[in-house]
DNA sequence: AGCACGCCGACT
DNA sequence: GTCGGCGTGCTC
């Protein structure tokens, strides 16, 4: 493609200017643009991508406005040349000043997540593949072996192929084929780049019930009204949401838009992607971060030049340099691996409705159980609520059972209280399947010396070193830290008195085992399922009954269907409560509404045990009552009273740096330099969550300011006043997920 | 982000 | 006497 032919590059004006010169953002962390000279015959318009010098090297930048004139004339380098790429649009270009502004984020660094893959803007390498060449003579002392043989039986019937695609197809090397092309007897030619599957809109979708064509219907009367919108699609897990939203990317299709659909974790999301293919007869276009080199490159040069027309991924899919995104889909908007918590701090879905906001398009966040954000926003009508009742197809919503382990008790190290023991026994007796979920991997949390009372601790972060007995190691599940595990106290030096402290998966797995002999178990956490792949198959055993039994954690509870799992049973449902955060009920409840969702989708009702030592608390009261929105409305007069989001604003500091001393005294500095006033208030400085992590030391402030004020200029002048030594650094997190 | 320049310890 | 550690600062 030509990129002077590209649509918007008329548009926008050319920059000349008396001086022609122009500034040019790059993809680094400066607070500005950088002003180039614009050498004669080349013709630059904002959004540009073009090669720059800067120091001894050259990078890729993007032309972002007239040169600023701050800088001396004679200092200006020339732009070497640009890219024969589509220009990035204004409103893209909008999106990455606003997040950059909005986060405090330098531009240039909210401008790398959007060019993250150099190799893109080169001109695509044709492939080289090899034809057949039917009335090739073999030269005078070419052997035809079998190999060869079968390589031009599979040339030719069939459209070129690549020299790897032969070789394998033919189970032999690609020295095979290269013998042969140098023989002459293949052809070689260069393919155009892989083309990109084309979602097909046309075809007809499922059949929706009432519900959802009405839901479906809300969502395509916003869309065709072509203006932005946010938009709530709420119901509980298997009403269906998936089905309703596949309508509005048909309509947007339809309409010439280019799709985004974000999902918190894309690694887990084979269930989605075999539905979308499904539905639409040609898959998405991926983009997440353990993408390969050349699948990389394709898929963001495909995104920019408007191929590829639905991108699903994770959060780092919203910068893609899209060229005429119409509609963002936020599935499972509540998600915590939404909040992006290194190098540029922001939350993926708030970022997303700023995008839709700048790009005049509708969004859909979908979710059974919002965040309280997104819930009062749609209570308060900014955001625009679609409901489904009821779960699809007739199948019951599981009921929720509380076990109360002071008075149902598990026998001494052990985790599972008679009543979920029972019940397990007459699921599995039944040949149903069960899942026991407990968001802790490993074995136990904590390792402690029965003579000497030492606990194992990591010695880069203020955590407890997890033993995995599997593994037979010891690993700090924030760092990478992990040692051998030994049999001797470290500090005492006693054989024998090092004792597990708590269950794990593992150490669960080990009570399963010892209760239900032949039952067929799996263990299903982050670190036992290596990828992809190996979540997709155990997700299908568990969906073919070829396990009885399933342990997990977090992982297993994302949107996976099971239609014979019965009963879920929490071993711990009061994990999330503990720390004292505003957001722990509600991310609990989340959590736990989620876990309980994998109960019962299929024909049969599904029953959910809740582990508590608190049956009390209003998260497991609303949890067994079904009674989301009471919850909901509790929470958020609790968060009324407090002045905590959604009805105050909160930006937090954090401090760190590998020398203590120095990160308290930029910490104490920030303390006695913060704004106060009747209505902004500085609480800290305070040790972070994590003290120490990484080796690094961590200190907290908290800024909480009311609605309507806009905390970044705030802060700005707050750090403007206290000087930071480059061995200390403070990072600035914009509404903070933890209120901690 | 790179890559330079810049001051203090163990080597041919 | 040099080679080299990475701390600080600049790149239009």
């Amino acid at each position: 493609m030509v990129a002077s032919s590209a649509p918007g590059r008329a548009a926008e004006p050319t920059l000349f200017g008396a001086e022609r010169r122009v500034g040019v953002l790059l993809p680094l962390p400066l607070p500005e643009p950088y002003d180039y000279r614009v050498p004669p015959g080349m013709d630059l318009a904002p959004g540009d991508v073009v090669a720059v010098p800067l120091g001894p090297r050259q990078l890729a930048g993007v032309v972002w406005s007239h040169g600023s004139g701050a800088v001396d004339g004679a200092k200006l380098k020339p732009v070497a040349h640009r890219f024969d790429v589509p220009p990035m649009t204004e409103d893209q270009r909008r999106f990455i000043d606003w997040v950059a502004s909005y986060t405090m984020t330098p531009p240039g660094q909210v401008l790398r997540m959007a060019i993250s893959v150099p190799a893109a803007l080169e001109p695509p390498r044709p492939l080289l593949a090899y034809a057949a060449k039917p009335d090739a003579e073999p030269p005078p002392g070419f052997k035809m072996t079998p190999q060869r043989r079968r390589i031009l039986e599979i040339v030719a019937d069939g459209p070129p192929r690549g020299a790897a695609d032969l070789a394998e197809a033919a189970a032999c090397g690609t020295g095979v084929v290269r013998a042969l092309a140098e023989a002459g007897m293949l052809e070689p030619v260069l393919l155009p780049p892989t083309p990109i599957g084309a979602p097909d809109w046309h075809r007809p979708g499922p059949d929706l019930s009432p519900a959802q064509a009405a839901a479906a219907a809300a969502l395509k009367e916003r869309l065709a009204a072509g203006a932005y919108a946010t938009l709530l699609l709420d119901g509980v897990t298997g009403s269906g949401k998936t089905e309703v939203y596949f309508e509005a990317i048909a309509a947007a299709l339809a309409a010439g838009k280019q799709v985004l659909v974000l999902l918190p974790e894309i690694a887990l999301s084979a269930q989605w992607l075999e539905r979308f293919a499904r539905r639409f007869g040609a898959p998405p276009a991926e983009w997440h971060s353990d993408l390969t080199g050349a699948a990389r490159r394709d898929t963001w040069r495909a995104v920019a030049d408007g191929r590829a027309r639905v991108v699903v991924g994770a959060r780092s899919a919203l910068f893609l340099p899209y060229r005429e995104l119409g509609l963002i889909i936020v599935d499972e908007e509540h998600d915590g691996a939404y909040k992006q918590e290194e190098g540029a701090i922001y939350h993926a879905r708030d970022m997303a409705v700023a995008r839709a906001h700048i790009g005049g398009f509708p969004i859909v966040l979908v979710s059974a159980t919002p965040s309280l954000e997104t819930q009062v926003n749609a209570d308060s009508h900014r955001y625009l609520r679609v409901h489904l009742p009821g779960r699809h197809g007739g199948a019951e919503l599981p009921d929720v059972r509380l076990i109360d382990l002071r008075q149902d008790r598990p026998p001494a190290r052990h985790w599972l209280a008679p009543t979920l023991r029972k019940a397990l026994a007459e699921t599995l007796a039944a040949g149903e399947q069960a899942m026991l979920f407990l968001n802790r991997r490993g074995y136990a949390p904590l390792t402690l010396c029965r003579a000497c009372g030492h606990r194992l601790q990591c010695p880069n972060c203020t955590a407890w070193l997890v033993e995995h007995r599997l593994a037979r190691k010891l690993q700090c599940h924030h760092c990478g830290y992990s040692a051998p595990m030994e049999n001797k106290c470290p500090n005492c030096f006693e054989e024998g008195t090092m004792a597990a402290c708590g269950p794990g998966v593992e150490r669960v797995a080990e009570e399963v085992a010892e209760l239900f002999p032949d039952a067929r178990t799996a263990i299903m956490a982050s670190d036992t399922l290596f990828g992809p792949r190996a979540i997709q198959e155990m997700v299908r055993k568990v969906a073919d009954h070829e396990l009885d039994l399933l342990i997990g954690t977090q992982v297993m509870a994302k949107g996976h269907h099971f239609p014979m799992l019965t009963l879920v049973g929490v071993v711990d449902a009061d994990l999330g409560l503990a720390g004292g955060d505003l957001r722990a009920g509600e991310r609990t409840y989340q959590l736990l509404h989620q876990v309980a969702g994998r109960a019962g989708r299929g024909e049969r009702p599904g029953v959910v045990y809740l582990q508590t030592y608190m049956p009390e608390h209003p998260v497991m009261q609303a949890l067994a009552a079904g009674d989301r929105d009471g919850f909901y409305a509790l929470e958020a007069e609790q968060r009324l009273e407090a002045a905590m989001p959604p009805f105050g604003r909160l930006a937090a500091l954090i401090v760190s740096g590998e020398d203590e001393g120095a990160v308290d005294r930029v910490a104490y500095a920030l303390g006695r330099a913060a704004p106060r006033s009747d209505t902004v208030a500085v609480l800290g400085p305070a040790p972070a969550p994590l003290a120490l992590l990484r080796g690094r030391h961590r200190r907290r402030l908290l800024l909480k300011a009311p609605r309507g004020v806009a905390v970044q200029p705030l802060v700005a002048d707050w750090l403007g006043r206290v000087e930071v030594p480059s061995s200390v650094r403070v990072q600035v997190d914009v509404d903070p997920y933890s209120f901690l």
